[in-house]
RNA sequence: GGGGCCGUGGUCUAGCUUGGCUAUGACUCCAGCCUGGGGCGCUGGAAAUCCUGGGUUCGAAUCCCAGCGGCCCCA
């Protein structure tokens, strides 16, 4: 019974495509391009991942709200950085003899909160503002869509803040990494936290930070991201407030946007294995399945004790007595195994005989027979072991992809074999535009929670390194 | 942005090069029997606009053109 997890590292894509319908997670088969469909389980781990992220967005005080679609092609253009980042991917409304009033889609809602920000912030006291809504938001893709990663309805969570001083914005983008990396860390994901280069942050930002998942086919995965937007935004929407002091002025921006379908994607690619779906205990629609091992003569008592232990444990987790006849034990197995499903507890004659209970983790696969009435800690255990475990593994294999290179060569053997690249940067653009033109994958910046210093010169160039960035193919 | 490969029941797939019988097989699904600590077996049944549109031809899943959709590589 081992576990292996070889399919997912040769055959990515196969491999997802397959398990992801297999596991009721999406349907991709939806007549449109770039919308697909998420069946009962993808739509499930959603709504976890909205509930755990929302909850501690409202804990630091962001409070809820929801936002229009649409806004005008005038106050798209407003801000002249962020049109020209986002002009070539906007859905447009269009309505048959009226073509001279066009409505534009959000691909992003700065332009469509901002106008309203400037009527709600007067004062000081109006501040800080801290705003969050999960909404779809639509990009017009026109490279290859691709299932959770790269869709053109996107379902996410973005917040919007506003502050007083530059200083409380600064604060604001350390509190939103911290969130993020909360959420992420209760289900086990594994990523770089990046700032961008100046090339590639955020239309209108001063700066951006990412969150880069590692993936199995080398290729990161951008599950999250926050923009310091300093004043850029204030100035093109007009938002003002009255100092303490009674002067008046603009006030400094900051923005971040969570990816609820890439992190679904980022959980699915991270834990899964060839046996399907791997998932931790925070998100799993069904966390324990029971599984009765039926004996001609014997079936009332196994089923009996199998109620027996659900009782004890469905006031606690999400359960599942998997009792349908037409399926043997063997074949419920496999199917729980493909839907990720964290534990399994097998009752048979044995268990019924000695008030034991046999429990599997998927994780491991691993087998512990426990005493009745040690159930619940059992369990409780098993599911921190478990999550624990998955979290390790991810980190683990996150620290083993990332390889220092010293050549452009080196870069692209490693692109190759599809790891991440770290190198030394002299920060000039001409330098990153050789490596991506070379190596097949491109800077995604620098740590923003580790200060690393470089210590010889650009990999590229060979003049004095200024920074020590990391290289990977994207989605 | 450039190039390549591909599209056949719900899924995977044979057939396409060299046009010609009722479109192949497996899985899935349905009814029933048999099983039961890792996908078992048997009987019967259902399921296809051969991606879409146009063209060539006596005849197109097969050849040509366009579109839609998917995958891969390069920039």
């Amino acid at each position: 019974m081992a576990v292996t997890a070889l399919k997912k590292f040769t055959n990515f894509s196969t491999w997802f495509d397959e398990l992801l319908l297999k596991a009721k997670i999406v349907d991709g088969r939806y007549p449109v391009k770039g919308f697909p469909v998420y069946m009962e389980n993808g739509a499930f781990i959603l709504n976890r991942l909205k509930s755990m992220l929302e909850s501690l967005l409202e804990e630091t005080g962001h409070k809820p709200v929801y936002f229009p679609l649409v806004t005008t092609e005038e106050m798209f253009a407003r801000e002249t950085q962020h049109i020209k980042g986002f002009q070539p991917e906007v859905f447009k409304i269009e309505q048959p003899g009226e073509r001279e009033r066009k409505l534009v889609v959000r691909p992003t809602s700065e332009t469509i909160m901002y106008p309203m920000f400037k009527l709600w912030i007067r004062s000081h006291a109006d501040l800080p503002l801290k705003v969050h809504q999960s909404v779809n938001v639509y990009r017009y893709e026109t490279k290859a869509t691709r299932l959770l990663y790269r869709v053109r309805e996107i379902p996410w969570n973005e917040a919007h803040t506003v502050h007083e001083t530059p200083s409380d914005a600064e604060r604001q983008v350390r509190e939103a990494i911290e969130i993020y990396s909360k959420v992420l860390r209760e289900v086990g994901i594994s990523y770089l936290i990046l700032k961008r280069p100046d090339f590639d942050k955020f239309p209108g930002a001063s700066y951006s930070i990412a969150f880069d998942a590692w993936n199995p086919d080398g290729k990161v995965n951008q599950v999250a991201t926050v923009h310091n937007l300093g004043r850029n935004f204030a100035k093109a929407f007009e938002i003002e407030f009255e100092r303490r002091d009674g002067s008046r002025g603009h006030p400094y921006q900051t923005c971040y946007g969570f990816g609820y379908s890439r992190v679904l994607a980022a959980i699915i690619a991270q834990h899964g294995d060839d046996r399907g779906l791997v998932l931790p205990p925070s998100v799993a629609p069904t966390q324990i399945v029971i599984i009765p091992i039926p004996f001609k003569g014997h079936e009332k008592e196994i089923i009996d004790y199998c109620k027996e232990v659900k009782e004890r444990l469905e006031s606690r987790w999400r359960v599942i007595l998997d009792d349908t006849e037409d399926m043997t034990p063997g074949e419920k197995f496999y199917h729980w195994e493909m839907m990720g499903t964290p534990l399994r507890i097998e009752i048979g004659p044995r268990e019924v005989s000695e008030r034991t209970i046999t429990i599997t983790r998927r994780d491991t696969l691993e087998r512990v027979k426990v005493e009745f009435g040690d159930l619940e800690s059992s369990i409780e255990r098993l599911m921190d072991e478990l999550a624990r475990n998955l979290r390790e593994k991810s980190e683990r294999m996150m620290r083993e992809l990332i390889t220092d290179a010293r050549s452009l060569d080196e870069i692209r053997k490693i692109l190759d074999e599809r790891r991440i690249a770290r190198v030394e940067w002299c920060g000039e653009t001409g330098c990153a535009d050789n490596i991506k033109e070379n190596v097949g994958g491109e800077i995604r910046g620098e740590r923003y929670d580790v200060a690393e210093r470089p210590q010889g010169t650009c990999v590229a160039c060979g003049k004095p390194a200024k920074t020590v960035v990391y290289i990977a193919r994207a989605y």
